[in-house]
RNA sequence: CGGGGCGUAGCUCAGCCCGGCUAGAGCGCUUGGUUUGGGACCAAGAAGUCGCAGGUUCGAAUCCUGUCGCCCCGACCA
């Protein structure tokens, strides 16, 4: 393709609405432009690339058995709401003002649909039904490029089947398809086992990619590939001493002391040898919940060992509870129901609030002296502790959502009376499954993994052209001239070149364009070189250079730069 | 939805606090010329209802009120 006749239209300055690497790129580059709060428009560049990821997910869909559809956008209001999901979606659903229509945010509703009347045996599963669409999403708050839009691509994908056996080989199949097309795209990623949320369903698995950009906290470890969200994820981390002499409760006065960092250096003590308490209000009730040294307690957890409704305690609250302010907290004679980390259990000779302002108090043994404690997990893991797996290090970081498949269920196909006939002649519903891929999170998450301080650093497969021909200064009739036949004999050996024949634009300025844009190889053609018939090669990702016999082009390209 | 920031030429931004000639710069764009191995140079030029509406004032990009949009943090997030 020729860059002057196409419309790449690269940016030198970064634009001010942009702030993570791959959004500043994608619009630079000649990706994207922006139309709206999270809505796009894919240019020719960029809509080159999705297409070839596209492809890719295609591909691999259909080797798994799916069956590719193309369900409406707009969606009869009607259907939503025979399952619930006008109102479980809520504000997030986008609804058509002028007819009884939403713009559909996802398609588990449509496939039930299609489904029903026609899917009728058991002889008629399983089915793999699948998508690559776009999904409307009414997002309160749109960020970080078409990593979160209100409009977005979506590959989805839905198993019908026949009892939860067969749901078990269609979601394994989606998760090997998932593993075939993220490793093909060339993605960095992991696999988080998770909760279904309001999808409904059981067992549930996201394949997520590390960035500082991401919407989800998890831990992950590198040597055996846990990986939890951080809102359930656990590790090995220390545990409380139990030193054989158990001390007698002393009271110590500590003006001003408020934290357990204050604590230790003023006792000159471990924070290990700290027992942290916070106040929570459990369904209008108390709980004392205490954390070893500066732990910080997992709300997520707490919340499921609690069940109902569960709040931090308000200042004010505190000091009618406990008589003391936050501080000076501790376990010992605390009237309603105190719940501990496990890591405190069996641990004594620690250090404690007195319920007493500026006072707390040491020799403290759980056993002993609050005996009624539970203990159960609380604590928030953080990065450097202890895989409970394999017992290497956990890192704990932001990660993207790339795909996420799950075991529906009957929910749909209960909602809708989506039956059919068994081997018994009895009927049941269909059981589900649904699989979703975010196309243009691929995209960005591979920029996000590949990009330097010049631009993009495309690889295959996805690079949109396999080569950047670089005509320096195109008034000069031998370079011209023979970029001219070497653009031809690219073509024909079967590369995709751009092939930047801008008469007007200096060399710097074209070098500095194809290092943006940054296919991986670079053929450099100038009258220096083109004097002793030679043309200059560059490999984008290394920068190395090579200066190769022009009539060995060709033959040199196969070899590594 | 809570907190913060921004809205002036196609892009990046200055001017606004402290109201006052004809609203600026760089980049980009047009024309002509000179250049051509790391974002060239000279000359001439086109381009803005200062987001929108109302108000205060002799006078508003600038002050006030409202409104819309965009970005960031948080909440939310199949």
């Amino acid at each position: 393709m020729r860059f002057s006749k196409s419309f790449i239209p690269t940016l030198k300055e970064v634009p001010s609405e942009a702030v993570i690497p791959s959004h500043i790129l994608m619009i630079r580059s000649g990706l994207v432009r922006q139309v709206s709060a999270g809505i796009y428009t894919w240019l020719p560049l960029g809509y080159k690339v999705l297409r070839k990821i596209m492809e890719i997910i295609r591909e691999e869909m259909n080797a798994i058995g799916g069956q590719e559809f193309h369900f409406p956008g707009l969606n009869p209001k009607e259907i939503w709401e025979q399952t619930g999901r006008v109102e479980a979606f809520g504000d997030i659903l986008f609804q058509i003002k002028n007819r009884e229509y939403v713009l559909a945010p996802t398609h588990e509703e449509i496939v039930a649909f299609h489904a029903k009347g026609s899917i009728v045996s058991y002889k008629d599963m399983p089915q793999i039904w699948y998508q690559i669409q776009t999904k409307f999403r009414n997002e309160p708050r749109p960020r970080s490029g078409v990593i979160r839009g209100r409009q977005f691509i979506m590959k989805d994908a839905y198993t019908l089947d026949k009892d939860t056996a067969g749901l078990d080989v269609g979601y394994a199949l989606h998760d090997k398809a998932y593993r075939s097309i993220f490793d093909r795209c060339g993605i960095k990623y992991f696999i988080v086992g998770a909760s279904s949320g309001a999808m409904g369903g059981s067992k549930s698995e996201e394949f997520m990619v590390k960035s500082s950009a991401g919407e989800d906290t998890v831990a992950y470890c590198e040597k055996c590939g846990y990986a939890a969200n951080a809102e359930v994820a656990e590790s090995v981390a220390e545990k409380a001493l139990h030193h054989a002499e158990s001390k007698n409760v002393y009271e110590i006065s500590t003006p001003n002391v408020k934290s357990i960092d204050e604590l230790c250096s003023f006792l000159k003590i471990e924070e290990h040898e700290t027992a942290k308490s916070r106040i929570y209000i459990h369904d209008g009730q108390p709980v004392l919940v205490l954390m070893l040294g500066n732990d910080e307690v997992n709300e997520t957890k707490l919340t499921s060992v609690l069940g109902g409704v569960v709040r931090p305690a308000h200042p004010d609250e505190l000091k009618e509870i406990t008589g003391a302010d936050a501080g000076s907290i501790g376990p010992i004679n605390f009237p309603h129901r105190t719940i501990a980390d496990n890591l405190l259990k069996d641990g004594n000779n620690l250090y404690s609030g007195a319920n007493k302002n500026d006072y707390h108090i040491g020799g403290l043994d759980l056993k002993r002296d609050a005996p009624k404690i539970e203990y159960f997990d609380l604590r928030t893991t953080e990065s450097g502790e202890k895989c409970i797996r394999c017992g290497s290090t956990l890192e704990v970081f932001k990660a993207i959502e790339l795909g996420h498949i799950f075991k529906l269920g009957t929910k749909y196909s209960e909602a809708l009376g989506v039956n059919f006939l068994d081997e018994n002649g009895k009927e049941k519903p269909i059981v589900m499954g649904s699989y979703g891929i975010g196309v243009d999170r691929v995209f960005a998450c591979f920029i996000e993994q590949n990009f330097d301080e010049k631009g993009i650093v495309w690889k295959e497969p996805l690079n949109p052209f396999d080569i950047h021909l670089i005509g320096l200064n195109m008034k000069n009739s031998l370079v011209a001239e023979n970029c001219e036949r070497i653009y031809i004999d690219l073509i024909a050996d079967g590369y995709e070149v751009l092939f930047d024949d801008r008469m007007d634009a200096s060399a710097g300025f074209k070098f500095n364009d194809a290092d943006l844009l940054g296919m991986p190889v670079q053929v450099i053609v100038g009258e220096k070189n083109l004097k002793d018939g030679k043309v200059e090669l560059k490999n984008r990702r290394t920068g190395e250079k090579k200066i190769v016999e022009l009539h060995r082009l060709l033959d040199q390209l196969q070899e590594p730069i």
